[in-house]
RNA sequence: GGGCGCUUAGCUCAGUUGGUUAGAGCACCUGCCCUACAAGCAGGGGGUCAUAGGUUCGAGUCCUAUAGCGCCCACCA
């Protein structure tokens, strides 16, 4: 028998070793349909967050469905090496321990590295198990695995095969701080306060001089032209001159590019080929020389002559004053602008001229574009809109600088000798090659995480049978980053979509709408939440409080209704094992059902079709309201009270049904409380909850016309209970009732009419009257007159609305373009209105 | 500049191809310890669905415009 009061730790207690050690989450069955989600590999670099907590739930309550539903399901477990995230992690403890990581062996500083991620490998373990999360372990993978390791080799030699991946020399987004390239995407561009610098550029053999204003006055030792465009009147005889660099003093040319906007600024831009992406091409369409005047590390280096050495923010400071004294700082302009700022290390990112790998994504990205276009072969976005997210990335895509200068993560596979480069699987057999330094971006091998945890490039088993993956869940803030590249690598290299459905949600923010951040220290710990209420309620408050797509608040007070409506199940069950002790499985019955038996019947299986038919569209908020109405108001609030009055065993089968049917449902959001309530059940279909077969409609156990009669009953006796209550009745009234006898016990049960109250004619006192189809009762008690005012007032509400309605179906318009069954059911009200008014009417 | 989302009860949110009198949780008011549950039960109040037009027999839902809030992408010498 059940604890008086749900406790979530006793509950969950055990439970997951249970499962493990039946192997409930194992895949394989072959007999089975398979279905198939990986799970997006969380870093290696911390504790999960709420936003994990969520994102893997929504997968367990799929992974979970689908298995009780018939399926081979395999969810498949994994984690990120996370380059830079790793490294700066690791960095930083090590010189914490008083390393200097910079200065250690290359292998030395991996071992470390490793013992980082065995660490937190475990405790992410840890957190997975507290969420009940069923993944099959016997297929986890890690990024830097020799399988995946290999299908990361094998990528990028096809691809270079293919010239679609290349090596050059170009502006990339540089972090001086962890000291790598970067994408386009591991930059973030915030608004700072900034300032336009306006120089004086002397011109070569004149007095006058250019104007060129700047936002990044250091960058000037890299000057090697200023431009300004072609058409400008202004400046239009002075292209093919020459000005004076000041303080370098040397002679740049002027030259005429449409870069130079003259509109914007003075029209004048100082070019700096080798800091600027813009400047790079221009350099490129005149052949101006690429000067990098800064050091990796973000220090001046030896071109910025005496400012060599500074770091660039210190040189600015210096060089504005110097350029100030000489004379040549014409004007300060105050500006916000907008500046790339390192993902990870949120440093300001430093375009730099490097020579880096990069993937051309035009072709691939194209053939993705094309793919979206056949809805046999698409990735379908759930909800739909975020397809426009990929589609337009996919569009105006760049080349992917792929190398990193770190440590952790895959080397890249090519070595030099002189100016040779062999790219390959191995390292050529002769002496003297030399394999890069740099190892590749994270999502470089992110990307292959639907195909590469599936043993690709070999075909295995795994790969052909769960291959694409059913569904993909991630957030939309990772659609860049992850989808977008796992979708163009899956089409490359499989010829097909990584996977069928890509759900998507939003982000759990705080309950002030703030995004969780450790700077504003306002994130929520999982752990806490479970430890305070448990797994289950986390995860049904997760999952169930937020329309597909849409970002949640995370409000503790919403954690504690659901842990109130658990509780609810919790006595429900309680209620139903009391009455149920003992019960067999011969014992069950479903002869001579009630009216209210029929009731509740009908319901669930509605329940259940409702349940299933959003399950499959993912519509997990839907699913939950939908459960969470049917357990409390129908089958807590009035199937379970009148039970009550009428106990034999085919009212203990109902019960036994529904309850069973309940908690199967609620299972892949509550595994805990449900297998607890299963396992206490009298008997039961199979070993755990987590193997029982989904419930299913039973066409038997609908009963149209008996579900109807009893919602009218019901609200006869809220409308009972509403008179006795407004007009203050007591228990000790007498009551004149008139019923039919099949419906008898229903009312006298829910309105607590005891037998010696009732009178067979009228009474003393004063008299309370309610008529209806089923039932006339009259209540006669000490006190004020029934309050007139309030049936006035619900016969003019009446009346009103038979008005509305006779009008509307007077309306030939309306008869005749309305669908049948829409006109057919206002007939049908206005005829039970106009009978209610009449029940009314006598009564006032 | 381009795109997307939001605006519904005091608060947080649902509302799926247009169709009964727009829902839930929390909060609020009244009355109850009735042997599953007082973290509960019974009853109740509360919304001109951001604004203005339009389409339609019918609009919270579709279209157009406007306002406010938020997000993404691009640009920013």
């Amino acid at each position: 028998m059940l604890d008086k009061k749900y406790d979530s730790k006793k509950v969950e207690e055990g439970k997951y070793d249970y499962w493990l050690s039946h192997d409930f989450f194992k895949s394989g069955d072959l007999s089975k349909e398979p279905f198939c989600i990986v799970i997006p590999p969380p870093n290696v670099t911390g504790k999960l967050h709420i936003g994990h907590a969520w994102d893997t739930t929504i997968q367990d309550i799929i992974i979970r469905y689908k298995r009780m539903m018939g399926y081979d399901a395999l969810w498949l477990p994994g984690m990120d090496h996370a380059g830079i995230a790793t490294q700066a992690k690791v960095d930083k403890k090590l010189k914490d321990m008083g390393y200097n990581p910079r200065e250690m062996d290359r292998e030395e500083w991996l071992e470390h590295a490793w013992s980082w991620k065995k660490e937190y490998a475990d405790s992410i373990h840890e957190q997975w198990k507290m969420l009940g999360l069923s993944l099959d372990y016997s297929k986890e993978r890690f990024t830097l695995d020799e399988g995946l390791s290999k299908a990361v080799r094998h990528v990028f030699v096809t691809l270079y095969e293919k010239g679609l991946i290349y090596r050059g020399e170009r502006i990339i987004n540089w972090d001086p701080e962890a000291m790598t390239a970067l994408s386009n995407e591991e930059v973030i561009y915030k608004d700072v306060e900034g300032a336009f610098y306006h120089l004086k550029y002397p011109i070569a053999g004149t007095d006058d001089y250019l104007e060129v204003a700047t936002t990044r006055p250091e960058t000037m030792f890299g000057d090697t032209a200023v431009a300004v465009n072609p058409s400008d009147k202004r400046y239009k005889h002075l292209i093919g001159k020459k000005v004076i660099l000041p303080i370098v003093n040397k002679e740049i040319p002027i030259v005429g590019d449409i870069h130079a906007d003259p509109e914007f600024g003075t029209g004048v831009v100082k070019i700096t080929p080798a800091h600027d992406p813009n400047d790079f091409e221009v350099g490129n369409r005149h052949n101006l020389e690429r000067i990098v005047v800064m050091n990796p590390d973000g220090t001046m280096n030896e071109n910025a002559g005496i400012y060599q050495g500074m770091d660039r923010f210190e040189c600015r400071e210096a060089l504005l004053k110097d350029l100030k004294e000489q004379g040549y700082l014409l004007e300060i302009e105050k500006m916000v602008h907008s500046v790339g700022h390192s993902e990870r290390t949120n440093v300001m990112v430093e375009p730099y001229l490097s020579k880096q790998w990069f993937v051309k994504m035009r072709p691939l990205a194209d053939r993705v574009l094309e793919n979206q276009k056949n809805k046999d072969t698409k990735v379908n976005f759930v909800p739909k809109r975020f397809e426009k997210v990929m589609n337009h990335w996919m569009e105006i895509t760049y080349d992917w600088c792929i190398s990193r200068q770190l440590w952790w993560g895959h080397r890249i596979p090519a070595w030099y000798k002189g100016d040779e480069v062999y790219v390959g699987m191995e390292p050529p057999k002769e002496e003297g090659w030399v394999q890069d330094e740099d190892v590749l971006d994270t999502w470089f091998s992110s990307a292959l995480w639907p195909f590469s945890t599936l043993g690709w490039p070999e075909e295995t088993d795994d790969f052909k049978r769960y291959y694409p993956n059913n569904v993909l869940v991630t957030g939309y803030d990772i659609i860049p980053f992850w989808v977008n590249r796992m979708t163009f690598q899956g089409l490359e290299f499989t010829a097909k979509r990584p996977f069928k459905d890509c759900l998507i949600h939003g982000l759990v923010r705080d309950k002030e709408g703030r995004k969780m951040s450790k700077s504003l220290g306002n994130g929520v710990d999982p752990i806490d939440v479970i430890n305070n209420y448990g797994a289950d309620a986390l995860r049904f408050f997760l999952t169930t409080n937020s329309a597909p797509g849409m970002d949640l608040r995370y409000d503790e007070e919403k954690v504690k209704s659901t842990w109130n409506f658990i509780n609810k199940l919790w006595n429900a069950s309680r209620f139903v094992f009391m009455n149920l002790e003992g019960l067999t499985k011969e014992e069950m019955t479903f002869k001579n059902l009630t009216l209210a038996d029929k009731w509740i019947l009908t319901k669930l299986n509605k329940v259940i079709e409702e349940v299933k038919k959003n399950m499959d569209k993912y519509e997990f908020h839907n699913v939950g309201n939908t459960l969470y109405d049917f357990i409390w108001s129908d089958f807590c609030d009035w199937y379970i009270e009148l039970s009550k009055a009428n106990m034999n065993s085919t009212t203990k089968s109902v019960l036994y049904q529904v309850l069973a049917s309940i908690i199967q449902m609620l299972h892949p959001f509550m595994p805990y409380v449900t297998e607890e309530i299963y396992q206490n059940l009298p008997w039961k279909e199979s070993e755990s909850i987590m193997i029982s077969t989904y419930p299913s409609v039973n066409k038997k156990q609908i009963f149209k016309d008996d579900k109807e009669m009893m919602d009218k009953v019901i609200e006869d006796i809220i409308a009972i209970r509403n008179l006795k209550a407004t007009n203050q009745i007591t228990k000790e009234a007498k009551v004149l009732l008139q019923v039919d006898k099949n419906l008898e016990n229903i009312y006298t049960s829910q309105l607590k009419i005891k037998d010696e109250d009732r009178v067979s004619e009228k009474s003393e006192g004063t008299t309370a009257n309610y008529k209806s189809t089923f039932v006339d009762i009259t209540y006669f008690y000490q006190g004020k007159e029934v309050d007139k005012e309030a049936l006035s007032k619900e016969i003019e509400q009446l009346k009103s609305s038979i008005e509305r309605r006779e009008k509307l179906l007077a309306n030939e318009n309306y008869v005749n373009k309305a669908p049948e069954n829409i006109v057919e059911l206002d007939r049908k009200k206005l005829a039970e209105e106009k009978e209610h008014l009449q029940i009314l009417e006598e009564q006032l």
